[in-house]
DNA sequence: AAAAAAT
């Protein structure tokens, strides 16, 4: 078994890890810290709760040792998607740091810039940034990215998740060549495989297992009850479960304030964080929770991902999350460290797809259960109604549209049988055999199919599109690109097998690309000039027509 | 549909 001392670092270093209570390197610290004090490129395929942080501040520290910074040139950067973790990272080379002299700087926003700046022209050997706040320092000409010579992108995949990856690309497009990256992320898509590739150089790729799946840890159930009922149903669960600290999350930031206040007024001991509110107040509750002077914070997914609470001895979901991976991260934070922890999920009937959704990424059901004097509901396995008026009328319209055996009676079947068999078998198989090889409850990010009702995917494929990773305008094979629909497969449209057999099956599509639009507008992307295959040759002359000019 | 991040 390895121990810290067999790693490569430094005497002081050592002690400063014995003083922090550990012994033993996590397997990640045991296999990167090696190749990182080797000058290497890392591609780290690690959540949180590994002690991923920990893998790379050690050597950092090691290597900014020797040598000094100057005034704001910075000779390292940790990229964090959220500021909570970027103050985290900072911690962390505070504590391990603590018998070396290096300035550190965190540069997040919502907290005055004037202190940032000033730490700049001290010259700082750390830099620890979110993306917003440091472009916004670099426009301002505060810092010079010459001298950055190690680079950390952390969480790579909440970047994206989170839009950053333009910010990321565009500073990085300002670091000298020469450099060492350190590149981490819970999953490995394809999205984010391609700026690994594009980031890093010969890459020292380690992957380490999740820490226990929390499906193992956490002890889950759910509770199926009317809106109206949430907020006393988890009164109740409060008060019948030994709640040492527990967070609940809301999926709204404003249904946080609501619960927070509802709360309060029942006497519990509770503070409320997500990300509307002051950063100084962010900290300080965040803070006097990890303090464990606040026995509930009510929170929005800010708090998901990422935070090293000690000790949550409960989960409560107050709402059911859009996305099922942010299940897996929020139960994550108990059942800690070999702990038990539970967790609670309220659920109305609506809330039943995205229920399917995480039973499916989970690989099992969570067990539901009542609680007393709260009256328990069903779940529903139908899409969510939206609205009132509306959406009824709206939904005629498009049965109507549909072809005649598509059609079926609005909802007259569907009562209880279909809502008892939540997953059917083949998928909750398949979610099986995906967690066996893939031990990030994340897989499903990497699943092409499925990616298609994620709001990134968007973001995906309409970088896609791009001319790098596209080359598009080979007019010879449209059909390699693009396959014609088959006429079987086109519905309603009047004459069902025209369009495809009057154009010659190889025929070069050679697109008609005016300078300008309909509008008077200069065409400038790129994707506009996309050929509309469906219509083959022929345009309808109602698309060429002029629109009306709108008020 | 929502949250995160720059003001």
């Amino acid at each position: 078994m390895t121990s810290f001392s067999d790693l490569g670092l430094s005497p002081e270093l050592l002690q400063a890890v014995a003083d922090s209570g550990y012994t033993q390197p996590t397997p990640i610290q045991a296999q990167a810290i090696p190749y990182v004090l080797m000058g290497r490129d890392v591609l780290g395929c690690a959540q949180t709760g590994t002690g991923k942080t920990a893998s790379f501040t050690l050597p950092m520290i090691d290597i900014l040792a020797q040598g000094r910074a100057r005034a704001r040139m910075p000779r390292s950067l940790i990229l964090e998607p959220t500021r909570e973790l970027a103050t985290q990272v900072a911690e962390s080379f505070d504590r391990y740091g603590k018998h070396h002299k290096l300035n550190q700087a965190l540069l997040i926003g919502g907290e005055s810039m004037a202190e940032q700046e000033k730490k700049l022209d001290r010259g700082v050997d750390v830099l620890i940034a979110t993306p917003g706040r440091l472009m916004d320092l670099f426009d301002r000409g505060k810092i010079l990215m010459t001298d950055v010579r190690t680079l950390v992108i952390d969480e790579a995949d909440r970047m994206l998740d989170m839009g950053f990856i333009p910010d990321v690309e565009r500073i990085v497009s300002l670091l000298p060549r020469i450099r060492q990256t350190l590149f981490f992320s819970a999953t490995m898509a394809t999205e984010i495989r391609r700026l690994a590739d594009a980031f890093l150089s010969n890459p020292k790729e380690i992957s380490v297992a999740p820490p226990a799946s929390p499906a193992a840890t956490v002890v889950q159930s759910i509770v199926v009850v009317d809106a109206a009922d949430k907020r006393d149903a988890l009164r109740r669960l409060i008060e019948s479960e030994e709640v040492r600290s527990a967070i609940i999350f809301c999926n709204r930031k404003r249904d946080v304030d609501i619960l927070f206040k509802s709360l309060q007024k029942h006497g519990f001991d509770a503070a409320a964080l997500h990300g509307d509110l002051a950063q100084s107040k962010r900290t300080e509750t965040l803070e006097s929770f990890k303090r464990g002077e606040i026995r509930l914070l009510v929170a929005s997914d800010v708090a998901a991902r990422g935070l090293d609470v000690d000790s949550l001895s409960h989960v409560f979901n107050f709402d059911v999350p859009h996305h099922a991976e942010d299940y897996v991260h929020r139960i994550g934070r108990t059942g800690r460290a070999g702990r038990e922890g539970r967790s609670f999920t309220l659920a109305t009937p609506e809330e039943g797809k995205n229920v399917q959704a995480i039973e499916r990424l989970i690989g099992g059901a969570i067990p539901k259960i009542d609680v007393e004097g709260i009256p328990t509901l069903e779940l529903s396995d139908e899409d969510r109604p939206r609205g009132r008026g509306r959406a009824r009328k709206a939904e005629p319209r498009r049965e109507a549209a549909a072809p005649a055996a598509e059609r079926r009676p609005a909802r007259t079947r569907r009562p209880k049988a279909a809502a008892e068999a939540p997953a059917p078998e083949v998928v909750a198989e398949a979610a099986v055999v995906e967690m066996a090889e893939q031990p990030a409850p994340v897989v499903a990010a990497e699943r092409p199919e499925r990616t298609e009702r994620r709001p990134d995917a968007r973001r995906e494929s309409s970088r896609r599109e791009r001319p790098a990773e596209a080359p598009r305008a080979e007019p010879a094979q449209p059909s390699a690109r693009r396959p014609e629909p088959r006429p079987e497969r086109r519905r309603d449209s009047g004459r069902p097998e025209a369009t495809a057999d009057m154009r010659p099956a190889r025929a070069p599509v050679v697109p008609f690309r005016p300078e300008r639009d309909n509008h008077g507008h200069r065409r400038e992307r790129e994707a506009d000039d996309v050929p509309v295959l469906a219509f083959g040759d022929h345009t309808p002359a109602f698309l060429l027509r002029a629109a009306p000019r709108r008020a």
